[in-house]
DNA sequence: CGGGATCCATTCCGATACTG
DNA sequence: CAGTATCGGAATGGATCCCG
């Protein structure tokens, strides 16, 4: 229905986004379907590592020192079954085990890139945001 | 240390990101430290109204039916602590309080409709992954 | 080396009831 | 109308031990 659709602008008045805020369901909801998984804890991370080359399990253990193994190995399965990334052993002697990103995964870094730099060059701002709510007392 | 720090590029070579993985502190890092609060269940959509223009409590609530009003109040009072909406309380009787989107929240709002977009576009693409991934029991 | 299995603490979030 | 307060279940994530 017409009346339910919302066409978010830009200041140049060009549509930037429609979205529906009338049939919301979860299951079916591509940006919380999405996101949910994007914005885990370590998810970010992940793809930032591999959007630069392959890397073998222990590698990215290295580089994320403060990930357990346990959600090293679950986040890079989440990620593996959502398609962003790919996942290759070699049965050497012990195995290795190489991820690296597909397609899906580098059109998806686009855009998250650009996020994730909007969010360094304004870490500051947010940070000065919150203490100032939080002095305020509010 | 430069070995550290590395350059995640595009395919035109144009760095695109600059991410040092040797001090991912959870209380520094921006990317998590935004992230968290933009990955939330409710905070993507209720950005996503406030960009269009500014909404009542009530009419937040009326358009994000499945949303509890527990959530709709913490959800709000985050993202204006995050400094990316403004409240406003209107002494009216009874009281009407409006939410409206900060130019914080506007310059954020870029970035992440772009990602919105790119989830919505791909939404099917990922389904797919993750059907193929299963049915290959895993 | 690259996991899997188990246990446990914390956090998130929904439901419900109450208030100025 | 726009919240606050309390409770409890579900999900998230860390620590530890085991295994081919």
């Amino acid at each position: 229905m017409a009346a339910s659709v919302v066409n978010l602008r830009n200041k140049a008045e060009t549509p930037v986004r429609t979205v529906e805020f009338s049939k919301l369901d979860f299951t079916n909801c591509p940006v919380r379907d999405l996101i949910a998984q994007i914005g885990g804890k370590w998810s970010t991370l992940l793809l930032e590592a591999l959007a630069q080359k392959p890397y073998r399990f222990g590698e990215l253990r290295r580089m994320v020192p403060d990930i357990s193994q346990r959600m090293l190995t679950q986040t890079l399965r989440d990620l593996q079954r959502d398609g962003y990334v790919e996942r290759e052993v070699f049965p050497t002697k012990p195995p290795s085990v190489e991820y690296r990103m597909t397609d899906l995964g580098r059109s998806l870094y686009g855009p998250l890139a650009q996020l994730l730099n909007w969010a360094e060059a304004n870490h500051d701002a947010v940070r000065a945001a919150r203490k100032k709510f939080d002095e305020t007392e509010k």
